[in-house]
DNA sequence: TGTACATCAGTGAACGCGCGTTCACTGATGTAC
DNA sequence: TGTACATCAGTGAACGCGCGTTCACTGATGTAC
């Protein structure tokens, strides 16, 4: 963030937040494909060029809206991180409030962890804005002392090294099977809020309160908790 | 299926055939949203306004690939829930295909299980294909004895009843805990493809093959099998 | 088997629309002296 | 503090493009008698 000094500078920033606020209104509508910068300048009263004083292209802009988007679930997650007396409560409070978030921006959440936009390469910025719910797990999980399980799967060599690989780059110092239920925990938790945004639970466990509590609880017990 | 009696009718089938398989090529170029019945006429030699005389619109032919997406991802899942002497191997053997068959058809398979199209609304045609991978795995998990699990959250009244429902239409005899977690199991399925083709597993489990059979044991274990 | 008629496939032009991006420009805001 | 110059925001026209869908039509294929 640089500081902001003149009424140019203010402006500036107000009309950016402006643009990219209009745009994600627009995403709700159109999806991320359907995204148009002269749809996005007629709504504010511009003429379609001068965005490019804002946003070099559609592109850019997509990537802020990614960007913000991941920081948006991922703050939603870390201010529900204290929520709850006991570790096991918190990891729940982790896994709604990331659902809430989905719920409530579903074509944001659809940008970040829906199908990925043909033609668009996401650039390096997004990866760590993306890891902020995963690292609030990963927190949450470090405050408890965790069960070894009776049984399970061998994890083969190549396996083990890339969890230690990803130990170290959590600062987490899990086993490596501890990070293999991690992980599992993880999808799980994306792949149950695709799957209930995206519809396919429709004919089953939908509406999906009560499956989505009831699968927090079962991967914080898989994880190691409790 | 009706019967082809004329020369018409045989080049009618023909030609919508190949009319879905430019679709598709396509689809692997533009994405859904980008998919124009222009281009595709063009591609196959025609004049654009001659596919509406086999797709009414391009939703109608969107529709027919989706059908034609969950029955071919189906038809790989089923056909290899016969491989493996042990009912864990079969569960493996299906969730195998399944991944394998994603992986090979990325862009169909971001058609099924990535973000809805905006303005599109799958008809119901589409249930029935995209239960047969569920229903593979619902195969194998009663060809067993399925573990009682030693503790893990109790089940509310509604979604004890939402069990029991599924598990009717499903004809599989399960009780709700087994359903619960036979859910469970089979959205880790499609998260973890989802995860791995969508670009979420890089700088973690990328590449995820160890990772994929791994998760595939513990989750015929969370299951209830062996 | 032959003929008259109905069905269907495919054409080509048109309607009405939207898009991203570039460019030369005007006029306002900021800065250095 | 005042002035000259540089920077920047926003305009409006244009380029070159693509899209879904409709419609009146020609000519080939199929069917009923």
């Amino acid at each position: 963030m640089t500081a902001i000094r003149t009424a140019r500078d203010r402006a500036r920033a107000e009309l950016t937040q402006e643009i990219k606020d209009e745009a994600r209104r627009q995403l709700g509508e159109v999806g991320a494909h359907g995204l148009s910068l002269r749809a996005v300048a007629r709504e504010l009263g511009m003429v379609s060029s001068a965005l490019y004083r804002y946003f070099p292209s559609r592109d850019h802009l997509l990537t802020a809206l990614i960007v913000d988007a991941y920081n948006a679930i991922g703050e939603a997650a870390e201010a529900a991180e204290d929520n709850g007396r006991t570790p096991v409560e918190r990891w729940c409070a982790i896994w709604d409030a990331t659902r809430a978030w989905a719920k409530a921006h579903p074509h944001e959440y659809a940008l970040i962890y829906g199908s990925p936009i043909p033609g668009y390469q996401a650039p390096q910025d997004t990866t760590a804005p993306a890891a902020r719910v995963a690292l609030a797990l990963v927190r949450v999980i470090k405050s408890t002392e965790l069960k070894v399980p009776r049984e399970g799967p061998r994890l083969s060599a190549e396996l083990s090294r890339q969890a230690k690989a990803l130990t170290e780059a959590l600062e987490a110092d899990l086993a490596p099977g501890e990070v293999g239920r991690l992980v599992i925990a993880w999808t799980q938790l994306f792949g149950l809020i695709s799957f209930e945004l995206f519809g396919q639970y429709v004919g089953s466990f939908d509406p999906a309160d009560e499956f989505f509590a009831y699968t927090a609880r079962q991967m914080a017990q898989f994880a190691g908790m409790s």
